[in-house]
DNA sequence: CGATCGGTTGATATGAATCAACGTGCGTGG
DNA sequence: CCACGCACGTTGATTCATATCAACCGATCG
């Protein structure tokens, strides 16, 4: 299953009989509000999937959106239960999952609740680095990076101009740049002081 | 296991060969920043796991404290791994268990980064207000409410300062009032106007 | 060539934090 | 039994971080 960047690729409250993974380029999982503000609670990149706890339920709690181009793929639910009786395998790979989605659900929680502008963005940056890593080669802390500052916004509850600003203030202070779609960071640890919450 | 109010009974990074639960008395799950800020995950009632995953994995990724006196047991994760490929009864117990703390992740991770301090603290009572009820005779609108306001102002992202504002608020405009313990609704449906997320 | 989109920047407004003072209830020790 | 200290909440004054409003710019695209 192809999509367009933009396009919508799974509503709240639909039922599915599948288990979504993205195969390829980027979507973001979010919760939308009826006036129209949105929350993004995860940037998928290929192999993640929508969300984990799909594996147990049938229907959607949540919206997932293309970012980027991308190829979505769904695996029957039924067949995956099925695979984790027969596999531990199977079953570790959910588990370990649902791990991952609870962890950084906890760590955005903290953020969002607790951390400046500055910090959640350098959080947000902080924990997609080694994502985007695991999926390309990167050279000279160069990152493929294709969200819009709308996103960013989104994601970590500030405006838009506001993200503007901070990215400003990041560069003058020569910790990273963003253009052509890809983020560069100068000074990792100064970006690693500022959003590694601890 | 016994603890009186405000004793740590679990520590971020512990490893424990048990998977922990409420019997007695309110607690709460969170994650500290070394510099004191915390944010509170979820407040724990008498039948809640300290946080479903904790089945898969053997080490915290949280704090959890006690809120007023708790008992609290431990139950070996062997075997309700064991009991789970057993009985699929158990099996659908812990995968609710992980749907439902993922869902409460979510709304609280759309009001934190959405809401404003009213909507954020009316959500929060909303989100608690029928969980108390499923363990308590409600009469009126009173619930039994242990809860300081700090506790309020980690769990929902403001200062014990705002906080007492916002109540000060909702306690003119005749919604609710807080005392001795408990929390009184007086008006439910404004209530969830400001605060259902929808 | 105009329209639209995404980003930047400045001016101003506003929601929440901070700082500070005060009250009240309660437990503890004299 | 009283006096004190302490925790908790309230309230006012002020500051600060972020939102809002608005103008503008460059790139892209029909």
């Amino acid at each position: 299953m192809a999509a367009r960047a933009g396009e919508q690729v799974a509503t709240r409250n639909q039922v599915s009989s599948d288990v979504f993974v993205v195969c390829r380029g980027w979507a973001f999982r979010y919760f939308q509000l009826s006036d129209g503000r949105r929350q993004i609670l995860k940037f998928l990149l290929p192999g993640d999937v929508f969300s984990s706890v799909t594996v147990f339920e049938t229907a959607f709690h949540f919206s997932v959106k293309a970012l980027t181009e991308v190829q979505v793929s769904g695996f029957s639910r039924s067949e995956i239960r099925a695979r984790c009786v027969a596999d531990p395998n199977v079953q570790i790979a959910v588990a370990n999952s649902c791990i991952t989605d609870t962890h950084d659900a906890t760590e955005l929680l903290t953020a969002l609740g607790q951390c400046s502008a500055e910090e959640r963005i350098a959080h947000l940056l902080l924990h997609l680095m080694p994502r985007i890593a695991a999926r390309n080669v990167i050279r000279e802390q160069r990152y493929p990076f294709p969200l819009r500052q709308q996103h960013i916004a989104d994601a970590v509850g500030l405006t838009p101009v506001h993200v503007s600003r901070v990215f400003s203030v990041f560069r003058d202070r020569y910790i990273l740049a963003m253009s052509e779609g890809y983020l560069k960071v100068f000074d990792l640890p100064e970006l690693e002081r500022i959003g590694s919450l601890r």
